[in-house]
RNA sequence: GGGAAGAUGGCUGAGCGGUCAAAAGCAACAGACUGUAAAUCUGUCGACAUAUGUCUACGUAGGUUCAAAUCCUGCUCUUCCCA
């Protein structure tokens, strides 16, 4: 099914093959062709088991900005009704989301979306929610239209599905229908939408697949399914962590500042790939990016830093997090975007202190005083028994490098 | 419907009456070296407490015992096998 790319005519799969978004299709030629013509529609979906898009979401996301942007259509998909039932992606089903944490989620993800996704205007993108034509199905009406089309044994051969069934690990009935669900949302938005192109991450691959046939067979079309590579560290590690916690999109999640942060910290290797992916940057611009080695990649680093935020964040964000990022470790001051605390009292321990500045518990700050690890302007921290007074003007705490407080 | 196994800290997973806040690995955090990178080495990794102390924790509710993650009973959930 899947073919070797052949020399792309359509602009958006030029772009996207220049920018190393292609990972496999359905039909290479024929999505050519298809997307040669402006004013298609392509759809990508995403099950809110969180309140949150996060850095490892953004790949496909940004394939549908790449797509808008060429004069297509995106329509995004929030997967209320599948996020009850689970990808069976994972080793074992996932606990059950009660329906309010559902719809929490979903109107999370929605701001993701709109973060990189334009709603108003020409080829405005369009939000659904499959909970809306899934709410009310009628069981007996489902099974008899997709029960009879659908082979149990091909769902059977399916890659996460056949490795639970290798591995002797549970499989549900309900995470069986997993597959099912997605065909069915792709001729929903087919009927509706005129949606024929199903963009994805490469681990949806099988679940997509399913609604090419559907839609042959219940809407006699062709439909494309184009999948995205999933970013992945060159040591293997997942993408998406930040100090500990994953790399949100969503403002109230993760500062824009720590968001800058997390494009700044990448690994060398990851640099030129991330500029291709989370920047909207001129390929020749990254060109010569990609050049720089040693301790000048650092200059590419900001650049993908700044870009990716303001895509995300806006262009004020990432330019008040570049400048704190200046300010505050290569001219030793204290940058606008760092986070304050007031200390209450005349005077405090520094325990205290560090513990409330840095959500920690003191006994988390005792040990992190004894590895040396807490320091308060240039002055490291040797014992726990300091006491600090208010300063007269802002002092910067540290844990570790990267996390800092000003202290007033 | 019958039978068997299991539920342990962020995850994997040992422990099977005291020496258990619980091995080991992973992840994470910190230190050194650096470039706000990687790799490497070192340390930390339930909470509280100015060390050896207290509390909370091994699905849940009880019980046996001087003493339980470890034994018994009920319950909940999960898996596997047979029908």
């Amino acid at each position: 099914m899947t073919q070797t790319k052949p020399k792309f005519k359509s602009e958006f799969l030029r772009e996207m093959e220049a920018r190393g978004f292609l990972n496999q299709c359905s039909d290479f030629e024929g999505l050519d062709k298809h997307f040669a013509t402006p004013g298609r529609t392509a759809y990508l979906g995403c099950d809110p088991t969180a309140d949150s898009l996060h850095i490892g979401h953004l790949v496909p996301v940004m394939m549908m900005r790449w797509l808008q942007k060429f004069g297509h259509r995106p329509i995004l998909l929030v997967g209320g009704a599948t996020a009850h039932i689970g990808d069976p992606d994972k080793d074992e089903e996932r606990p059950m989301m009660t329906l309010e944490t559902i719809q929490k989620n979903s109107e999370g993800l929605k701001r993701s979306y709109e973060k990189f996704i334009r709603f108003a205007g020409d080829n405005a993108a369009v939000m659904v929610d499959n909970y809306e034509w899934f709410k009310d199905m009628n069981y007996l009406w489902f099974l008899r239209e997709m029960g009879t089309i659908t082979s149990v044994n091909k769902l059977l051969t399916l890659d996460r599905i056949k490795r639970r069934l290798d591995a002797d690990l549970h499989l549900s009935f309900l995470e069986l229908n997993y597959p099912l669900f997605q065909s069915y949302d792709f001729l929903e938005l087919y009927k509706k939408y005129n949606c024929d192109v199903q963009i994805c991450g490469s681990d949806q691959w099988g679940n997509a697949i399913g609604g090419i046939d559907l839609l042959r067979r219940k809407a006699n079309t062709d439909a494309f399914v184009l999948t995205a590579p999933i970013l992945a560290a060159p040591n293997g590690k997942k993408m998406g962590k930040s100090e500990g916690n994953a790399a949100w999109i969503n403002d109230d999640k993760l500062s824009s500042y720590d968001y800058y942060q997390y494009f700044r910290n990448v690994d060398d290797a990851m640099v030129e790939k991330m500029l291709l992916t989370f920047t909207e940057l001129p390929l020749a611009e990254i060109a010569r990016l990609e050049k720089l080695r040693g301790a000048d990649i650092n200059e590419a680093k900001k650049v993908l830093a700044f870009e990716a935020t303001k895509l995300c964040r806006g262009v004020d964000a990432a330019n008040s997090a570049a400048t704190t990022a200046q300010t505050t470790f290569e001219s030793g001051g204290i940058g606008a975007d760092i986070p304050e605390y007031t200390i209450p009292a005349e005077e405090i321990s520094i325990v205290d202190l560090a513990a409330a500045a840095f959500g920690e518990s003191k006994s988390e700050i005792r040990r992190a005083i004894a590895a040396g690890a807490i320091s308060l302007g240039d002055t490291k921290i040797e014992n726990d028994k300091v006491i600090v007074a208010r300063p007269v003007r802002p002092v910067l705490l540290s844990f570790g490098k990267k996390k800092k407080v000003a202290i007033k």
